[in-house]
DNA sequence: TATGTGGATCGATGGCTGTCGATCTCGAGC
DNA sequence: GCTCGAGATCGACAGCCATCGATCCACATA
């Protein structure tokens, strides 16, 4: 949404200096910041960080099995993290035969990653 | 930790092709891992990533009674926002008489930053 | 068709999180 | 010292999340 500059806090104040200059206000909107945080939650979990980070330091397909030993937890975990990546737009995967291969979408995290360095 | 090579998938298979090459494993370490989760974290809610943005366009420091009517939520709920990114060290406040000021530490984000830039 | 394997899904559980109203703290001004 | 206001803290509550064991599904081989 657009933030309301009429809501700047304008109520009366001890008399000393003023608070500060009321200009300060998102130039992210509500939409873009909720964009950009739902990547940000579905990073916000090691295992999940480092299993985007394995797939794109492999620049390919990754299958599952080689996936799920690296990390301390069963496989319905790992398979629930791949999963929650997926969602949100991070991954997204491909079956062969009997095998699951997954990849990164990189246009994914192109946002957050250009607000994160400017 | 340091990701056991030796994990790598070498289960049987159906005699088809193989799975893939057992030489993926995650390049940031776990600990690194979890630093740059806590941080995501920390961003990932929308009302954190808009305190950020304000508080990083602004560049300098914001007082907290301006930062408050910019959202939908409580006072107490702004305080617990800030709390949770001072609590990760993206921000970092300070008190003039009655009113406290907040502002970014870039150096908190500049890990996860390089990372999603890479 | 029967069997085995990779991986997804289900249900449960314990812990965490966002939000609120109420209260507390502490500095400023009278 | 008293009062007022900005902001932090507390306690409660509802919803969400990471993890697990068990199960299910799809496919491949026999």
């Amino acid at each position: 949404m657009a933030v309301d500059l009429e809501l700047a806090p304008k109520q009366k104040r001890p008399a000393g200096e003023p608070c500060c200059k009321p200009v300060a206000y998102p130039e992210v909107e509500r939409q873009v910041a909720e964009r950009m945080a739902a990547v940000a939650k579905a990073l916000a979990d090691p295992i999940r960080l480092q299993l985007v980070d394995v797939l794109r330091k492999h620049a390919g397909k990754v299958c599952v099995c080689e996936l799920t030993p690296l990390f301390d937890v069963g496989q319905p975990t790992v398979s629930h993290h791949l999963k929650v990546l997926r969602s949100a737009g991070i991954v997204d995967s491909e079956r062969q035969g009997l095998w699951a291969y997954y990849y990164v979408r990189p246009e994914a995290l192109k946002e957050l990653s250009r607000w994160l360095g400017s």
